[in-house]
RNA sequence: GAUCGCUUAGCUCAGCUGGUAGAGCAACGCCCUUUUAAGGCGUGGGUCCUGGGUUCGAGCCCCAGAGCGAUCACCA
């Protein structure tokens, strides 16, 4: 098939074959010794210190700025970049000068990948440098990449800032952008977090299927596939909770997960179709005792990342230094509109909500009509971390009833950047409740509630078993991996995010 | 799903009331040769997202479509 290839693409690839015509493999095989990082180059060097007399680096070639018989470049490696200076004669040192004179100076290309060999000084405009001994190339680059330059004045030119040629080439967009690379490893560095502080507690980090036959454990639509040799359809989780709460019954006193979760609906700034949620059970507490953990936990993954419990998200500073402020729904409620809902019948609601401009139909229950004043009254003002608690017991078909308060369960949620991050119940292993609550649901679904949840007889059957009082949570990470890097989109949070097919050009 | 916006060189972007395509960086060549976004001179590089239409003439106007984005709806 005929290729396109632009201009660039044309010279790289004669300047690839001119490589080989010299008897250089420009793709070797052989492992190439590292001995030190830019980064730590940079940081420790102090002049006229005997320290780094040898160093061995590798990476990518990312400017060249070539004077006769002495040039300057810098190598990118995965740490960041550092300049080299190469002079002929010394990386040439008998008769034959051609790797400086042809291939350094003409077949090398930017983003090519070499490695080498030098001691480390500093110039005379005082930049920490490789003085380049030796120089081989590890790999070659036939394609351009887009050139990033940072002036004095620290101004970027030429960033790939095209969301498409982001999202769809991560692998330029981490080579050329070094700040989606430090997104990255927080991100990383979050979960990491997380899971030490779980396993510290002696929590088992365990694995549950991701195709199931019946799906549960949330209000979603789920993907649906088919298993041939059974010839049976599965479904892609929308949660796990169910199955966590299984290893519970199983005795196990704390177990979580993090849980690749998929929901067929629409995507946005907030919602990708595959996501990451962090759920954890522990048997014997409560969601009080859940909220303390949660408080916890995330002031020190705060700390870990950071080194402090202030984070900057937009133009607001997050503070999760605890303890956080806690609302009931109706205290929330309350605060920000004035209003006292809590003794207020569905009548009363749907007048209350109508004043209040919210728009509202006929389906929407007394939970459904709390929950829309609470999410378009409330929620935006909540910036700092916030628990809401005690919901409306209509739209949490898993959670247990409030031990003293009518109509409602015994749930939290984190609000933060006025976003939730986490919900958490006090679990309901009550399997006779649970059975009339999966009934509830399937009422919803006859009505046409799409995202109404299934009956999980086997589900029930562990609970009958008997489940010992249980506090479970589900943390969003891609959510508070957005709050935690100050992404504004969650695909900036996600390596590969979602995206429709490209088309081949070709 | 609805509305609005964007799509021009490898990258970032200009392009007027419709007159046949521009800059910076990158590339190529020469000069300079310890530079700091190195500099100077020169050269090449385009399916103006795609397909139709209007027009003597379309990057620009009209219609249809694609991709991406924003807002809304949906998503507790």
């Amino acid at each position: 098939m005929e290729r396109h290839l632009s201009e660039q693409e044309i010279i790289r690839r004669e300047n690839l074959n001119k490589i080989i015509e010299m008897g250089i493999n420009p793709f070797p095989n052989e492992t190439f010794e590292i001995s030190h990082s830019a980064k730590e180059i940079i940081e420790n060097f102090k002049e006229g210190s005997e320290d780094f007399g040898s160093v061995q680096l590798a990476g990518r070639l990312m400017s060249q700025r070539v004077m006769g018989k002495a040039s300057f470049a810098e190598i990118q490696d995965s740490s960041g970049r550092i300049q080299i200076y190469v002079n002929r004669d010394e990386i040439c040192p008998g008769e034959n000068k051609t790797l400086y004179n042809q291939i350094f100076k003409k077949n090398l290309d930017l983003g090519d990948i070499i490695g080498i060999k030098g001691h480390v000084f500093i110039t005379q405009t005082g930049t920490i440098s490789i003085h380049v001994k030796a120089l081989v190339l590890l790999s070659k680059s036939v394609k351009p990449l887009p050139v990033v330059k940072t002036d004095a004045e620290g101004k970027v030119h030429d960033g790939v800032s095209d969301p498409e040629f982001k999202y769809r080439q991560r692998y330029v967009d981490l080579t050329v952008n070094p700040e989606v690379r430090s997104t990255f490893i927080k991100r990383t560095k979050m979960i990491n977090a997380m899971r030490k502080f779980m396993t510290d507690r002696g929590y088992l980090e365990v694995e549950t299927p991701i195709l199931q036959s019946i799906y549960g454990g949330a209000a979603a639509r789920p993907f649906k596939t088919h298993h041939n040799a059974l010839d049976t359809a599965f479904y892609l989780r929308i949660a796990n909770e169910l199955y966590l709460k299984r290893l519970i019954v199983g005795g196990f006193d704390g177990v979580f997960e993090f849980a690749k979760d998929f929901r067929n609906e629409g995507m946005s700034r907030f919602h990708n179709p595959e996501f990451t949620m962090m759920e954890l059970y522990v048997a014997y507490k409560d969601y009080n005792w859940m909220m303390d953990l949660m408080e916890e936990m995330i002031e020190y993954v705060a700390q870990e990342i950071h080194g402090t419990t202030k984070v900057k998200v937009g133009d607001n500073i997050i503070s999760f230094k605890r303890p956080w402020k806690r609302f009931t729904m109706f205290e929330a409620i309350e605060h920000y509109t004035g209003i006292d809902i809590s003794n207020m019948d569905e009548a009363e609601l749907r007048t209350t909500a109508k004043s209040l401009k919210i728009h509202v139909d006929d389906t929407m229950g007394k939970g459904k009509l709390i929950d829309e004043i609470f999410g378009e009254q409330c929620e935006h003002h909540l910036i700092q971390p916030t628990f809401i608690t005690d919901y409306p017991v209509e739209m949490s078909p898993l959670a247990k009833k409030h031990r003293t308060k009518e109509g409602l369960v015994e749930r939290f949620e984190v609000i933060c950047n006025a976003k939730e991050i986490c919900n958490a119940f006090t679990e309901l292993n009550d399997p006779i409740d649970q059975r009339k609550r999966f009934e509830d649901q399937l009422e919803l679904g006859k009505r046409g509630d799409e995202e109404a949840m299934q009956l999980d007889e086997d589900y029930l059957r562990a609970l009958e078993y008997g489940m010992p009082p249980t506090a479970g949570i589900g943390i969003g990470i891609d959510r508070l991996a957005m709050i935690m890097t100050n992404a504004e989109s969650i695909q900036d949070v996600l390596f590969f995010p979602q995206m429709k097919p490209e088309k081949n050009k070709d």
